[in-house]
DNA sequence: AAAAGTTTAAAGTCTACACAAAATGAGAAT
DNA sequence: ATTCTCATTTTGTGTAGACTTTAAACTTTT
């Protein structure tokens, strides 16, 4: 047959819906008509709107369950997304020129709170870098980084004087696993003197630890500079 | 027709697609086949094959274009997702026992950075609420937030001795778009007192504005105790 | 060459239908 | 009253096929 001409999109169909949450006309815990009902009032098929009411369901917006129906979410579980760039990135997007410093890149033995982190094996050795980003002339972010040579053997003979070592992991180690975390610390005098802040001023911070399928491959603490906030909308 | 018995299903597509990135079988900027040879290969619809890529270009491993196809993501856009879960959630995943006390709440008139912040047109009027959340008796959060009364005109009439502002408003004001932002920032003295940290201590923070449909609804200040960190995996 | 128009390949979406899986609620057995 | 079993309802996912939209690639005109 051919296409229904005044055809319902699942978009159009999602809108409606949130209109309809929205407005208070379908409260929280409300249970919606099924799926069935619901192509009928669009006068599309059911698949259309189960694409529309699926992903509000993703979105946060809606709870599904078989046989017991689509409710509106009560406190909806919205979820903040966060792009992670990287640092060249997001100073570009900020209109900085970024600039790129290496501070220093050793070959190590990792200390213990290190290999309890990773859960690291016998093999201890570890690439300890630490470099500077900038944006113009202004510090940017000041990172401190330990990457697993048993993970990412050919690290030893990596040369970071131009490359940063996480666009170097980017590039060399693809497809990794990531926990991320965010937390305030306290600058310590040497961070303090690379990011241009006085010793204890409040510093955000990121560490990041990256697998490659179950093999820990690098830990990262990134320290940004003063007035740092992450933003996003939800 | 009945359906196929060897029937291959989009999450194992998706699987069997991200272990060929992670293999390197399809390496970073390789085109995929297109949908038809791929459903081919798996034999199954396009269909299929077209929600197992859709899917995976919207968690970031592909980029899909009309008529020049799919590839791989060199840099693939990793995007970290935070639950925002209420406080009371969050303090009770940690096994504490979630309690609440209000410390102030009063009608005030926006100040000048207020005005600016929300875009406030001429009802300046804001209900101003600040309180605290434990964990048991361990300070969890401390909430400074103001409530728009020309939004939420309710609020006037509200009591948050018992329930917080945030749970309040999530029952009043179910829907609403926000804006989040986390960043370091050291504890004035009286913050420090209720977070039981010694006044300039680094504390991370959130702001968060909320808008219904356009129009400002509240500014929160939500100031976390010494050890926050949120975490996530990506 | 450069610009404008045309073809065409690929993803995007929809219809129509079918079977699968989960979970609720009712009835049967204990 | 409690537990068990099973039919039923609702969402989940698949097949098969068609039309739509986008933009890359090609062709023609300037």
């Amino acid at each position: 047959m051919t296409q229904n001409t005044d055809t319902t999109g699942y978009k159009e169909i999602k809108q409606t819906v949130l209109d309809r949450i929205r407005s208070g006309d379908w409260q929280p815990d409300t249970l919606l008509p099924n799926e069935q009902d619901l192509a009928i009032e669009f006068s599309c098929t059911r698949t259309t709107v189960n694409r529309a009411l699926r992903e509000l369901a993703e979105e946060g917006f809606l709870e599904r369950r078989r046989k017991a129906g689509t409710r509106v979410l009560s406190a909806p579980q919205r979820q903040a997304r966060f792009s992670i760039p990287l640092v060249r990135d997001e100073v570009e997007a900020q209109g900085g020129t970024y600039r790129y410093a290496l501070v220093s890149a050793r070959a190590e033995h990792a200390p213990d709170w290190l290999v309890a982190r990773l859960a690291l094996g016998a093999d201890r050795r570890v690439m300890h870098v630490r470099c500077m980003h900038y944006s113009g002339n202004t510090p940017f972010q000041f990172e401190d980084r330990w990457i697993v040579v048993a993970s990412v053997p050919v690290v030893e003979g990596a040369d970071f004087s131009a490359v940063g070592p996480n666009e170097w992991l980017v590039q060399t180690v693809p497809f990794t696993n990531v926990e991320l975390s965010f937390l305030a610390s306290r600058a310590d005098p040497e961070t303090a003197g690379f990011l241009d802040v006085t010793a204890g001023e409040p510093v955000f911070t990121a560490e990041r630890i990256t697998w490659l399928q179950g093999e820990p491959v690098t830990f990262a603490k990134l320290y940004f500079a003063a007035g740092y906030r992450m933003t996003t909308r939800v």
